[in-house]
DNA sequence: TCCATAATTGAGAGTATTCTCATTTTTGAG
DNA sequence: CTCAAAAATGAGAATACTCTCAATTATGGA
């Protein structure tokens, strides 16, 4: 799925932007199984079927194609959250939703996935966390006198490392849908839920 | 401190000993400055003072030598958190000692936390997880009835990721003891400790 | 002090990748 | 179909490391 994300908003377009779109694929497609670290200009023109020196027509450098594909991955993920979430009210019930359909939207494009977590380091600042929606359903829950927690950087990032850390298990071990439970009951507690309605807000949105 | 970790050991020993040490200083100091992945030959034999061929008498390649240094700073730290932990028995008081401890650790040697971080990179198999001390006090918090999860890899994960993020933030924005407070209140509720008590422990023995 | 052995040195060959640019190929508007 | 502009090409110069080895220097026991 989504080997050709670009490639299909682009179908239809001028050269230019059908060349680019090959090349925001490719660097998709080698960021993913290498890592943004290891991934060289030359793997990303070669998977996209270019000659090395057509890269320099689009970018100056691999920093500015890795921040490109993290900003268009992250808009991307926000949209497709966003349309999942719309009409749910109860703080504790978004947060279980947008996790479980995080977790399984970047295993399903496991690509994405390795681009979001490094995301921070190619981002600008304004953009940095693509993960900030969260903050925002936090709000929500306190305002419902759900959680207990500060609304801040921190706990933001103390659930993301939650996320990540069970999605990087189900990328090296496989997909498993209690790991993924589990993850959200863990989320709600810390978010200051008792341990009983933490397991009963799961229960009912995942079944 | 402990730019002189190895150095320090090797004082008085013959002078492979001594060059050698000063290469896994060396090495501490460049990874822990710019990452394991980034880290140069070249920058450990300059930053220990050493002709680059020099590293050849002692290491085969980068890998050889960084899981050297993995293994010898999870040993250390293991060694120094075992100290601490003597004498304590109550789960949740140790969970939060241990935690404490292991973050004043690394904030004290920043160059420690970037090595311990990556350690799974490196390290083999049976060593890989520096982590693992946990798993036995979340069992013994089990025990006593305080704690409310599975005691296995995955929550031990889910735990590391918690420590590692609260670290981080700390690395970036300097130390903030209100942030290793509620780091630890945030693996407590996480284990199933009702907010109160987590408030309770925490109080207790961070004062 | 002497000297065999151990340790270190650094120039350069090997390897990998980035980046440039003169040339060739493709495109699509007229 | 034509052709000027746009895009793509790929050889090779530049850069950045790794790794080797013959030559040099240091060590410490007799």
């Amino acid at each position: 799925m989504d080997d050709r994300f670009f490639r299909d908003a682009a179908s239809g377009k001028g050269k230019r932007e059908r060349t680019l779109a090959a090349l925001l694929d490719a660097a998709v497609d080698v960021t993913g199984s290498k890592g943004m670290e290891a991934a060289k200009i030359s793997d990303m023109t070669t998977a996209a079927g270019l000659a090395n020196g057509t890269f320099y027509n689009y970018f100056q450098s691999k920093e500015e194609i890795l921040q490109k594909i993290a900003m268009e991955v992250a808009i991307e993920v926000s949209r497709r959250l966003d349309a999942q979430m719309a009409g749910i009210d109860d703080g504790p019930t978004r947060i279980v939703t947008a996790t479980a359909g995080f977790v399984d939207l970047t295993l399903t494009t496991p690509d994405w996935a390795a681009i979001l977590f490094d995301a921070g380091t190619y981002l600008p600042e304004p953009r940095k966390d693509s993960f900030q929606y969260l903050r925002a359903d936090i709000a929500i829950g306190i305002e419902q006198g759900a959680f207990k927690v500060e609304v801040d950087t921190f706990t933001v990032s103390q659930v993301v490392a939650l996320i990540s850390a069970a999605i990087r298990t189900q990328l090296a071990h496989g997909r498993n849908a209690d790991l993924t439970r589990r993850l959200c009951i863990n989320i709600l507690r810390l978010l200051g839920l008792p341990v009983h309605k933490a397991d009963k807000v799961v229960r009912q949105v995942l079944g």
